[in-house]
DNA sequence: TTGAAAGCGCTAACAG
DNA sequence: CTGTTAGCGCTTTCAA
């Protein structure tokens, strides 16, 4: 059983059976349309018949394409793995790649110039790369993306025009948090923001520090919570340990918000009584936190279906629009 | 840029500046011992001058392997991306992987029966599988093992003779879970379980109850968290609402533990002070969590390494233990 | 529209 | 110990 080989059947098989040669079995397969209609039928019937499905690694010899993409993942597994919204996005992925003939690959990349990386995506074990999660110090971002086609799961830290995005307009949905934050009242609003080497955290810092300046307000407080749960937590502590008064706080991520719920209850306030919290995502962090996070939704699953839609319509010859901004969307719910 | 081949050197090109055949190259690239230390050192010189990287589809087309092996996630992404002891398990499997010739491809398995898995399974897409988190319910990992080799993490819930299981011992290590929560002062515990579809929540509660009623102890309650953060809370939330009196909750993972902390400090209780509250895993949740969480802990990144070590055996014709079982640990620190 | 033929880059007998 | 010889299963000119 280990690692013996399935007889599958061959193309050479189905042409057999359809009476015909290998040459016009592929031409169905690859969707040629110099196909004549009885061919076409003679083949799919045999298709059919002997439930004939294309050996991969002979189409990859051929074609010169790997049919592989890989999902990269910072090495600190426990940032990308650890937010829900990721399982989301990285679902949305599989879920568009599975109607496509490539294979979804998992490559925790390194910042360790030593490591086999490079020849590994030079060995050609993959066409193409989506990036989702990445700081600003993380070289290797850059080492595959001059290695291989990229598609970027929110805008990259060094944009290139050769960057092809998918990303939602954090700006402008921090900015529609914060405007609800003070309809609602708020009027000394701390923001829990994600790290400055990472674009989504920036953008959404931005966004905040717009609103307030407006509206004449000044932050209560601004803390690095890192994207993480626990950097969260940690953030709404040094808040809490300041002094510093806040009605409400903003936070660039659920999870993050999510931790912060933990330190404001356990410091005994209530949430949104004494203070309004408000998440970024709408992952499962933020119905799982309690109260239920306000926050603002990002498309997650949609997300990943157009980052995987965007690098396989490059692959295939096809020009996808090298930005693509998805929309976000308030969600209210108890917390704010 | 797009798809197109990266112009590779070849094994040809190899051989013929080392000035030897293309089957030596082969034969030093593959490790075989038969080749003269002259030729063996010329070869050697030459791959690393031309930087020599084997194309990995021609190679699986002559072997009739794939050189990929699948990490199983069932469809319902949230449950395996959301808990950070995976994480750690695929840094492990990951990091075992690389030193092998093996890629990891993510494969989001479904129940539906009329997906396409099956004939990607058998269209050697790929050599073996790791399956790591599965119900009672999921027909899936059943056609997946009866395609491929598995290697599971954890116990499969129907055990058969050809399995191959990286596991730790669940009961044993709940056992000592309990005895330090009885040791602790503790007469009235509840327990936050692991659903009973997974055999790891099985086997966690048989060993609390073992314990338990050597102890002359009840169980204060019983509460099924689903392994996951908000399944913990609504555990949680349940044995409060039932009244039942308890001085300590032990979770069978350190997520739902944290799930279920949430909820105690929004009841006002204290932990340790008036509950102990003790997790299972010490993943980053453990430290996440606030107080942070006496556990048990699981060499996960091991047990990671682990699956991945005995599927590349199996796939290399060795012969791998059939069950592999790791240490566990008892990690005290401040909930309990 | 179709088939023949020539590979894609590598492994694996089989001689020698 | 090493080279020669066949493929692995598919795609892709090139003629017909």
């Amino acid at each position: 059983m280990s690692g013996d080989l399935r007889a599958n059947i061959t193309i050479e098989e189905v042409a057999a059976s359809a009476g015909v040669s290998r040459s016009t079995v592929s031409r169905v397969v690859n969707g040629s349309t110099a196909v004549s209609p009885a061919a076409l039928e003679a083949v799919h019937r045999a298709i059919q018949e002997l439930n004939y499905v294309p050996n991969r690694a002979a189409r990859s010899l051929a074609r010169r394409r790997t049919l592989a993409v890989a999902l990269v993942v910072p090495e600190d597994t426990g940032r990308f793995f650890g937010d829900p919204f990721f399982a989301s996005v990285v679902s949305g992925v599989h879920a568009r790649l599975r109607r496509s003939e490539y294979v979804l690959t998992l490559f925790i990349a390194s910042d360790d110039p030593g490591d086999k990386m490079t020849s590994y995506l030079s060995s050609g074990s993959i066409d193409g790369a989506i990036i989702v999660s990445h700081h600003a110090s993380d070289t290797f971002v850059d080492r595959i993306a001059s290695a291989v086609p990229v598609v970027w799961g929110g805008r990259p830290v060094h944009e290139s025009s050769r960057d092809y995005v998918v990303d939602v307009d954090n700006a402008a949905a921090a900015r529609t948090a914060t405007e609800y934050l003070i309809g609602r009242g708020c009027r000394r609003i701390a923001m829990i923001a994600g790290p400055a080497s990472m674009p989504a955290g920036v953008d959404r810092l931005t966004g905040f520090r717009t609103v307030l300046e407006d509206a004449g307000l000044a932050p209560a407080a601004i803390e690095d919570g890192l994207f993480t749960h626990a950097g969260g937590a940690d953030a709404m502590r040094r808040i809490l340990a300041t002094g510093a008064e806040f009605d409400a706080v903003f936070a660039s991520s659920d999870l993050m918000a999510r931790g912060a719920l933990g330190v404001l209850a356990a410091a005994g306030l209530r949430v949104p009584d004494d203070v309004a919290v408000m998440g970024f995502d709408d992952s499962s962090a933020a119905t799982s936190a309690e109260p239920h996070l306000t926050t603002m939704r990002q498309p997650s699953f949609a997300q990943g279906e157009a980052m995987a839609a965007t690098l396989v319509d490059l692959l295939e010859g096809r020009s996808p629009a090298r930005s693509t901004i998805m929309p976000t969307e308030l969600v209210v719910r108890e917390s704010a």
